[in-house]
DNA sequence: GCCGTTTTCGGCCCGACTGTTTTCAGTCG
């Protein structure tokens, strides 16, 4: 089992001890033992042979042993005898908006109904009305949160939920009396996928908002309106939510709606440690004796001491501690990246020739670009022959002469990781080449044993330069190769293969965990975007997020370096 | 069930909103 089999399996557990009725904070201590699976930027099979378990925050003695349970045997007997008592079907209920674990074990125990089907149809009967708590209302909106529950597919991939969050902000900021809307929760803390769209504003005329809000074009459902609060639903199943405050209380607030909870339990204890009590609210003196509000999130952590920590860092990994030791990384900025180094023209399945990508490059303050289009293996798009590069390597030669000064084209190739773990081009081939990326993007359900390996003979393949994409990972739908990330940043290490942080929202792989960890070990990293077409190339401010949640600098990413330097380290590899 | 520079016991997530209520329970973020 790998992280995040394990990570589903506890949360199966706490979603079935939450209906059984178990104390609350029992399925808390679940839950947060899954997200800190989720979460782990290290194997947990590696830390399980290292007997240190219970290094994972929120796991203890009990966690700990049903872990090595269940990677000794595959099985966890806790889990089959809380099957019997509660049938596992009823977990997905959990899903469905508008019921809690209350409802569900009324359902079921009244009813005696264990599947979403039966669930639908007891509500269309006019069932569940005859439930004690229970009338149309609450049956209307379950057969609503079923039927939002078949549109809405999991978490939503940032790129898809930015620019969504963006057209809301801007509606709600032109209102009279709107002195601030920002994006909150995940989404602001660039995570690479969100639950749900939170947005923060400070005006007065709460009303007006909430007017404004709940008529948005395109939304399907208003599942809240209140003075504070609303939530809305959109058609294709994203739901976003939106708070109001008073302006001089912004601050507060919005450090709070940001999180991530981690973060702020932090911030909370640090408050108490000075007497102030931290709420959505104010900083209020625990003796009773007055609060402070802040009309700014600057204002909240300089009450408590603190520099202003990015939404990036927000994550409860050590960006507190780093703060007040005065230690927070400058963190690198899309202004930043001068250089793109895995992109696609019509040499392959880009979009545009070589010419057109160079200038939209250009336009966007790029400074050398390089034309990773794809080896011959990868048929289905049209990938190249090496008598196929000697015409693009003449090709980059005339317009790098139309090109001038403006921006420097390398010649390139995205190579195939063949499933065997071979390269698609010879080794004198590829020494020939200014640039080496090697990816995967077949077999990605190979054992991991198997996967590993093919990956690791690339990165210690002295031609290739940049490791593209790690993983292969597609957001929302497909996990990506099961890889022993140990192994694969150790090895990168040892080759100074650098991996890249590739910046389409659909992809942002490496995870920034992984990418925080090959940092600190003193693997180069790359941000690159992938770009198949003009619009493409606007996608890197996701690829820096990644980057910037994996507390990189500038100098940990070799395309900000000048280019003199960039050549040179290209140069020194594939010797 | 986890955790500890005040605690090995007693805290942890609390406030807004909705619906079915008749003063509150359940859900949600």
């Amino acid at each position: 089992m790998n992280n995040r089999e394990l990570s589903e399996t506890f949360t199966l557990i706490a979603n079935l001890l939450e209906i059984k009725g178990e104390v609350i904070y029992t399925t808390l201590a679940y839950r947060k033992a899954a997200e800190s699976l989720l979460a782990l930027a290290g194997d947990v099979n590696q830390l399980w042979k290292d007997e240190k378990l219970r290094e994972i925050p929120g796991v203890g003695k009990s966690i700990a042993e049903k872990i090595d349970e269940l990677l000794r045997t595959g099985k966890l007997a806790f889990l089959a005898k809380l099957e019997k008592e509660v049938p596992a079907g009823l977990a997905e209920w959990l899903q469905v908006s508008g019921l809690g674990p209350k409802k569900v074990s009324l359902i079921w125990k009244e009813l005696g109904i264990t599947t979403l089907q039966e669930l639908a149809a007891a509500a269309k009967d006019g069932k569940l009305r005859t439930l004690p708590g229970m009338g149309e209302k609450s049956e209307a909106q379950i057969l609503r949160g079923i039927e939002s529950l078949s549109r809405r597919s999991g978490r939503i991939p940032i790129g898809r939920a930015w620019p969504l969050a963006r057209q809301i902000i801007a509606t709600l900021r032109k209102l009279p009396g709107v002195v601030a809307a920002e994006p909150a929760g995940s989404l602001r803390r660039m995570r690479s996928t969100v639950g749900d769209i939170d947005i923060l504003v400070a005006s007065r005329d709460s009303a007006q908002v909430m007017e404004t809000f709940t008529m948005l074009p395109g939304v399907m459902e208003v599942r809240g309106k209140g003075e504070t609060k609303s939530s809305i639903e959109f058609a294709d199943g994203v739901r976003a939510q939106v708070w109001v405050h008073p302006p001089e209380k912004f601050g507060t607030a919005l450090q709070y709606a940001t999180g991530s909870k981690d973060h702020n339990v932090q911030l909370r204890q640090l408050a108490l440690d000075k007497g102030l009590s931290l709420s959505e609210h104010s900083l209020a003196k625990t003796d009773g004796s007055g609060e402070v509000l802040c009309a700014t999130e600057a204002e909240v952590y300089a009450a408590l001491g603190l520099p202003w920590i990015p939404p990036e860092l927000r994550e409860g990994r050590g960006e507190v501690q780093a703060a007040r030791a005065g230690t927070l990384p400058t963190l690198i900025e899309v202004k930043d990246i001068r250089a793109d180094l895995h992109t696609h023209s019509t040499w392959s399945d880009g979009k545009l020739s070589m010419i057109d990508m160079a200038r939209a490059a250009a336009r966007r303050g790029i400074k050398v670009i390089a034309f990773t289009d794809h080896s011959l293996s990868l048929g289905m798009v049209g990938g190249l022959t090496i008598k196929g590069h000697a015409a693009q390597a003449a090709e980059i030669a005339a317009i790098q002469r139309e090109l001038g000064d403006s921006i420097l084209v390398l010649h390139a190739t995205e190579v195939e990781i063949k499933a065997d773990g071979s390269l698609d081009y010879p080794d004198e081939f590829l020494a020939t080449l200014d640039l080496v990326l090697a990816s995967l993007h077949t077999s990605l359900g190979q054992e991991r044993d198997k996967v590993t390996k093919r990956l690791l003979q690339a990165v210690r393949n002295p031609h290739v330069d940049i490791i593209g994409h790690p993983t292969g990972r597609l957001i929302p739908d497909r996990p990506g190769a099961d890889l022993d990330m140990d192994a694969i940043l150790k090895a990168a290490a040892e080759s100074g293969v650098a991996l890249e942080i590739n910046a389409s929202p659909f992809r942002l792989d490496l995870e920034d965990v992984y990418a925080r960890r090959a940092m600190e070990m003193g693997i180069p990293i790359s941000i690159n975007t992938d770009a198949h077409s003009e619009a493409d190339l606007d996608m890197l401010p996701f690829g820096v997020a990644v980057g910037r949640r994996a507390w990189l600098t500038a100098e940990d990413v070799i395309n900000t370096w000048p280019t003199e330097k960039l050549l040179d380290w290209l140069k020194r590899r594939g010797a």
